[in-house]
DNA sequence: AAAAAACGTTGGACACCCCAATGAAGATGA
DNA sequence: TCATCTTCATTGGGGTGTCCAACGTTTTTT
């Protein structure tokens, strides 16, 4: 019986038993574990997704990128400042459309995203050491339904 | 198969798959619900689980309240203004102990943390409206091992 | 040619998390 | 008793991730 209200139970432990709860706790964890793995680089989780994306959809605009991966433009601004003084990315204006700029991987770049999906794994392997690989599977499926930001379809 | 590289696949798709990035995915959007359904009572998590946290071990100080939610004394201080400010709790100076607050659930408190008890709930059920109820008893046991931030016995 | 849209950038805000230092007060032990 | 150590509440600061509003410039649409 999982029954949302048990009065007799400790308020608190509700709260901690609590999906949103839960989900915050592991989430910190995640992001603690990336941030420790990608600590050597200097670099943080926006950066691995942002150089991923550029390895992705080839040369393209900011905008494009943000549409990708769904960052914020003053965000993207920041970690693009970023992975450029890395040396990770080249910026530079588009001849063809002058709004826009053409995000390029380096060389370094490529080998550095090579680095960082390593480690990426790694934290990730880490995070979930606590289940069976059969668990992971069945955790990330549904996590990622739970992760979904599905609207809930008024059926019309 | 779920090996951890697979050259061919998009970068950033593999990224989208990692259970770091669905963790923090999820848990904003967990964030989301809940400050929604706070925001009639002017309230956030935080607030839930110290009122909550109150309620379970009666008049207490401040110091204790951190220790048994797990929050900063820094940010407990602003929590507790904010519950004070709304009449939720009383802060009052310990007479046994004069360094101490004793920190006290009002009626107005113990009725809003029934109502926020029932908005977290209503919250999570829309998180995870995804899942069928067997999903769900199956993720959050999942989760709860996955937020549990156990030492590694380096099996001594 | 005028209006609308897209682009990169800047400034600001919010939620949650964590650490360091301080003055006041209690606990400890020589 | 007196000095030391600890606890308490508070203040100040930093860091990550997410999001919104506005601006000047340039392209597209009408």
């Amino acid at each position: 019986m999982t029954e949302p209200s048990e009065p007799d139970e400790p308020a608190l432990d509700r709260i901690r038993a609590l999906p949103s709860w839960l989900l915050n706790r592991a989430a910190g964890r995640g992001r603690r574990l990336l941030g420790e793995a990608f600590a050597h680089e200097g670099l943080r989780m926006p950066h691995h997704a942002v150089l991923a994306a550029v390895a992705d959809i080839g040369p393209v605009a900011q905008a494009a990128l943000g549409r990708e991966t769904g960052f914020d433009p003053k965000d993207m601004v920041g970690i693009l400042n970023d992975l450029q003084r890395a040396l990770l990315v080249t910026r530079t204006p588009d001849p063809h459309d002058r709004r826009k700029n053409v995000i390029a991987l380096t060389a370094e770049g490529r080998s550095c995203l090579e680095r960082l999906a390593l480690l990426g794994d790694e934290a990730n392997r880490a995070l979930l050491a606590a289940l069976t690989p059969a668990e992971r599977e069945q955790f990330v499926a549904l996590l990622a339904r739970v992760a979904e930001e599905r609207e809930e379809g008024p059926v019309v």
